[in-house]
DNA sequence: GTGGTCTAGACCACG
DNA sequence: GTGGTCTAGACCACT
């Protein structure tokens, strides 16, 4: 189920939301699939049924899925909403570049970490 | 004070924390200068003393100050801690990166954002 | 069929009773006009024929129409039904008045609003 | 606290946030004025602190209220989200007249319930 | 069995 | 005391 798996100090909901978040931009859940039904995804996951319920109203005022309620949850085809979080991992990731340079960190020591992420196609692209 | 400027969820003493670990990994704070003292700090940000005192605690048990009762902290000089901030910065850097390609950023786009935030020699290193 | 588009999070069988409460007390479907079968609708509008059943029955109840059994359902000639909508209808609007109202909605943009559609004679009164 | 009445079918959390966003847009809530606590409200209306939480969340983010955990809510002031409650309400008040054109209203009939809520001006814009 | 709402009660970090 | 998260368990309407 998601193969997504929990940890850290954020909170639950918010993993779950960026983890099928994630498979939804990269593809691996396509349009109109359904999404696994909200107890079943607690149940696997070992949490409470409200939390994925959270993550899943949230996904759907995002836009990116949609609930059809006694029916179940589909992912809903907007090419534009991709768009949407590429743009919010860029800024993300600008943050965190500028803040790795008032560390020290070198554009050299940069270099080698995203050629390595690149270049590993292997990696499905883990959230 | 300080030029920080506090915003988002993330609680006040931490982002007090990383926003004077970064001036003082960046240099712009040097070994033995005093830091403005707890009260002073926490009217001029609009802040309770409280949350100004916890940020300088965490920052003297992390090893970055030192302080003198009755007299006021200051910073400490160790090369060693700023290496430990680098790694931790490289580590959060790695986990963005990762989260850019899951959301279909390319490689390019990455590269340019480096180049930028590298060349830019004017920039003091914002955090 | 019926040209009804289901839509929005209202149960469907309650979409269903409005629409061709609609179309019966607008008179586009007339007394003893025979209405489509539940299995047709059901098809038609791709949705589960319990659900075109549940909304059938509820419209008999109301007395809105009447079924013969193995023959079909039909629309009932009474007048006195399309009254108890009008001040259904009435109440209904007379609330969303109030609430434009607190939200600052003027009197002249309500004016403009119900001249343009009670001028709009070529619409049929869609649901 | 509010003198919002719960009824109807509606969920709660809505009707709180529907009743709250109201005493905001007309301007009963200032700008920066703080909100009762979640505690209290939920106290206060005999209903769960969770479900005034919730209210409170979406009210946050719709952006009518900013808050700051362990300080309070306060409302955010921004002149142009009450635009847009402006366009929602006129939207639903549209739908609803062509829903009351339809059973058979007449303009007059609408006419006389428009003049009659706009002319009393004792009441403050319930909801 | 589905999504959705609600309650009761608990815990947490923060100020 | 504040907002926020989570669990456990229940109920509802709908399909």
């Amino acid at each position: 189920m998601f193969d997504i798996q929990l940890s850290g100090k954020a909170p639950i909901y918010e993993q779950l939301y960026g983890g099928i978040a994630a498979l939804i931009a990269s593809g691996r859940l396509k349009a109109d699939e359904k999404l696994p039904a909200v107890r079943e995804v607690a149940k696997s996951l070992g949490i409470n049924p409200n939390t994925v319920q959270k993550a899943y109203a949230q996904l759907e005022s995002a836009g990116l899925i949609y609930s059809m309620p006694a029916k179940g949850s589909y992912v809903s085809a907007q090419p534009q909403t991709t768009e949407v979080f590429r743009v919010q991992a860029l800024q993300k990731l600008s943050a965190e570049l500028k803040n790795a340079r008032s560390f020290g960190v070198t554009y050299d020591e940069v270099m080698d970490a995203v050629k390595q992420i690149w270049s590993d196609d292997r990696n499905g692209g883990e959230v």
